[in-house]
DNA sequence: GCCAACGTTGGC
DNA sequence: GCCAACGTTGGC
């Protein structure tokens, strides 16, 4: 299984929203930046992610499932561009702030840290663990 | 609200 | 194929 990161502006979708949407998922759409959108043809069903919020709170809020690999993206016509879905698993107890993860030299390489724009990351799993144990997440 | 970093576009 | 110009993102 392979670790990945998420990042939304919660004005735009929100872990809440997120959430809401239980089982079911969501396709994370309207990425239009070929190094997000060539992870996401990378993703298996099953796979993990963390949900990012970005702007105002800056931090880790959510675990998140692969629900469905890459297909065409149904905000566009465009063929180019193409998205997953993803389902909440659960909050993550205590959110993890970008402040947080840049204070942890475990965390220093993180894709977040190196690259704050792209929208879909890798996440290696020693930085998942640690994340999850930021977190209080039960890291299965 | 500003600005730096980055990706994309288009002219040559 | 290069590079300048432009638009967008996200942290501060």
């Amino acid at each position: 299984m392979r670790y990945w990161l998420f990042k939304s502006e919660p004005s735009t979708w929100s872990w809440d929203q997120q959430m809401a949407k239980g089982e079911a998922g969501e396709e994370w759409d309207g990425v239009r930046n070929y190094q997000a959108r060539n992870f996401m043809r990378e993703m298996a069903v099953g796979d993990r992610g963390f949900f990012y919020h970005s702007q105002t709170e800056k931090a880790v809020v959510g675990v998140v499932e692969v629900s469905a690999e890459a297909h065409p993206d149904s905000t566009t016509d465009d063929e180019r561009w193409e998205c997953v879905d993803i389902k909440a698993v659960m909050p993550v107890a205590t959110p993890v702030t970008l402040e947080q993860i840049k204070a942890d030299p475990r965390l220093a390489e993180m894709v977040l840290v190196k690259n704050s724009r792209l929208s879909v990351q890798p996440v290696t799993e020693a930085e998942w663990k640690v994340v999850c144990e930021l977190g209080g997440v039960q890291a299965e």
